[in-house]
Formats: structure tokens, sequence, C-alpha cells
DNA sequence: GCAAAAGTGTTCGTACTACACCCATGG
DNA sequence: CCATGGGTGTAGTACGAACACTTTTGC
């Protein structure tokens, strides 16, 4: 009865940074296959008897030595059968926001090099990349609007400042820093700290940060993220 | 260096449908396999030369006899390494739409039965069906509230205390009849057809139609549906 | 004292909320 | 004339949008 398949299950990996005013995507030089010399996203085949989140995982971190705990499903692609031009692949793809200033990236096993790449300035890449990160751009503009996800870019402790060129870069907009401010901070879930920034420019500023417990509690009482732009 | 793998993949079919007030999901009771006897989604085996969307259509039609052009991919389950006992499975699911009433259903190949199971009496199903449904379950909820998705669950002309039914069922919310009428008509997106119910009671009722073309304009204007409810 | 960024309040308009009565039909 | 569901308006409130000057520091 069953159909004698051979289709090879494959996880990418899309790691979102953002330093200098920037977002930026984790990618690889490639060392083998017929990708060979392009450079790519992250990612492998699947093992037997693992889990896809734990492969993915284990990928990103054998190939950039970036060892995440979790990362969020995006979308699974097989809808080109020739995306892949060796044999039939499909391809799970998961992306992960993480602070990118302080995360130590080395090229192991199976990358030649590894680096952080400006998002506007992403060469052509191997198989449908390409399409795999401007999904996940999508996917990161439309969630900023409604989970509080882009403390997760920032240093435990960041500016407000910082916070609002994030969210202006990302989204592509102006914002009013006032009511901005005014209504991030009316959810309450963050602290200010008594630390300064050790910027020399201007008048120094205050550090916050994001109280994950705030937030959930928040949560629990029905609160609903949001922000919105004009 | 390619290490051998042996997973299969599957797709599975999430249709919803609504009738008397009431949403519904699209189960079959399976011919064959180990899950004999348990009513499972319709799905099957991807062929290796399909893509993954033309699968889950093709599976869908040849167990139901249900033939549609189009469905949104879900989620791919494959986390639980045992989630089909026989081998590595991994399921990457879809979900569609559908108007119920006028659906001509019929168990085919590999589907002993079919049957439309309402959503808060369906059984203990096959794999992990159920952990699927709840996904599907809430992503609809999700979308209804920022897609005008609703339309599709409904003949092409149709009542306003029916749509307004079905957002309180399927958000199990109470809205204010006066203000959802308002706001759905001030988008500007229905048109009143000169029909009315063919219902007998109370007072006839204008039947109202989903215009897709001003839709589409009014998005290509920036504008942004959203349904909130307290 | 000047450059550079941080910090802060008010006004206005729009949009959501809450709420109750009359209307058209069939039986 | 009664039962049933359809159709409609208004007043209060809360939230988002627009907008500019003062403060603190380093040089």
């Amino acid at each position: 009865m069953e159909n004698l398949q051979n289709i090879r299950v494959a996880v990418d990996a899309i790691v979102f940074g953002y330093k200098n005013n920037n977002l930026y995507v984790l990618l690889i030089e490639q060392k083998f296959g017929s990708a060979d010399k392009y450079w790519a996203l992250p990612g492998g085949l699947v093992k037997e008897d693992e889990s896809l989140s734990n492969a993915v995982i284990r990928e990103l971190h054998e190939e950039t030595n970036v060892q995440l705990t979790f990362m969020e499903q995006l979308y699974t692609f097989g809808d080109d059968i020739h995306r892949d031009s060796r044999n039939r692949v499909i391809s799970v793809a998961y992306y992960a926001l993480v602070e990118a200033s302080n995360l130590e990236i080395k090229a192991d096993t199976d990358a030649e090099r590894v680096q952080w790449c400006k998002i506007d300035e992403i060469p052509s890449l191997a198989f449908d990349h390409n399409l795999i990160i401007e999904k996940a751009i999508a996917r990161l503009k439309a969630k900023l609007t409604y989970e509080p996800i882009g403390f997760d870019l920032l240093p435990e402790e960041f500016l407000f400042s910082d916070l609002e060129n994030l969210y202006c870069t990302i989204l592509e907009k102006e914002i009013d820093r006032r009511n901005f401010r005014k209504k991030i901070l009316s959810y309450g879930f963050l602290d200010q700290t008594d630390h300064f920034s050790p910027i020399k420019n201007g008048r120094p500023a205050k550090l916050f940060r994001f109280n994950q417990l705030k937030y959930s509690d928040l949560i629990n009482k029905g609160f609903h993220f949001e922000i919105k732009f004009a």
C-alpha cells in the first residue's frame, strides 16, 4: 500500500541579530555539496531519531557555534520540487532573535565561514534561501507589532533610543519618540535601572530592562501587546 | 558525507466548515494502517514528484471527494518522533475554510467513511491529530480577527446575523449587534443584494455579499481589517 | 557656550463602548 | 395581535496623533 518515497527532510535556521542600528542575518559559506562556494543559511538534514527542533538547534551549533535553546518554526518549503538540484528535499525553516553583539560565532564542521550579513545586502544564496529569508523578515515585522520580541534583539539593559531605533529600522517607519516612549512605558513591563549609558555623547541616558515576569502577569490578565504605526 | 535518512513526509488537511451555528472539521475513518478504526484527518504520504500543496489537495480529494484549489500551510509536526508508531513520519499540516452546507463529501479510495465533526465533539483521533486540530483552531481564531476570512465559511449571500453568529461561535465571545454591524459596514467591502432571506421567521433580512474587489482595493490603499472584542 | 541626545505635557480628533426601542413579516 | 428576528442612533469615554522646548552632559 505504502508508496516508496525518497524525500529528504532538512532544517534551516534564520538567526536575526541587531547591531549598529541595522538588522542582520547569520549566513555560512558552505564547504560541501553542489552549492559549494555559495553563501547559505545554516542548516542540514534531520537525523532519523531526532526531533525537528533539536535538528535545527544542532545544525546551527555545529555550523556557527551559536547555541540556542529555542527556535520558532517559520514555514516548510517543499513546493518547489527542484529547490535542491541533487535530490528532492523539503526544508523546515526555523528562526530566532539573538543579541548579536556579544555572540561568538565561528565556522565549524560543515561551514567554511560564518558571517553576519546586513539584511539589505544579502547576496544571491544557495537553494531558495533568499525566499526563506524574505518570509522570515515578513514574519518578524508582523510579530514585532503584536509581541514584545524586540527586546530579544537587544542587550539585557538597553537605551530607549535603541528600542525606538530598532522599531524604526525593522519596520521602515517613522515614529514619534514621545508617543512611543509613553506607550511602551504605560504597559509597565520595563524596569528602569539606575545605570547609565556609557556613551559619551549628549545627555546620559537611563538603561532599561525588560521584565519577563511583569509581562507574563499582564498576559494572564488578558493584556495584549501592540505597537501600531501611522 | 550525507547521512542515510529514512523519514517519511506526509501531509494532513484540516477543513473547517460552518453549519447550524457550529464549527465543524472534516474527518475520515481510516481503512488501513495501524490506526485502523480510528478517525483521523484526511492526509497521506507525499509523492516524490509532487509539491506539498498539491499533495494535500490530492489526498483530500481522494479521501473525501472535496476538491480545493488552495490550502494554507499551518505547521509541520515532527517533534514527536513516535507520532506514527510504524515509522518516523513528519506531517505538514494545511487548513482551509469551506462553505460546508453544499459540499458533497463521500468516502473514497483510502477512507471508510467521511464526516463533519462538531469542533467540541471531536473524539480521540489517530496519531497526534487532536493536537493538530487544536493548533488549527488557534490559528483560525487569530486570523478571524485580522483577516476577513469568515466569509469563506458562509454562502456567497449571507445574513448579517449569520456573520455575527459565526464570530460569536468561533471566538466564544459576545458581541454587540449594533456595533458589529456598524463596524463591518463602515469598511465598505460588503454589497447589499436585493434578495431576502428565505427564512419564514420574523422580519425578512437582506442578504449581503463579500466584495473581493473592493476589499483588494482597500488593501492596496493600506487598509487593515480588524475585529476586536472586549 | 555649543553640540548632541535625553527627557517631558497638552490639545484635538477619532474610534470604540454601552445601551433600548421600533419595524416587518408569518401565523 | 402576538411572536420572532431585523434594523437603527446617540452620548460618553478613552486612546492615538500631532506637536516643540528644556535638560544634561562632553568638549
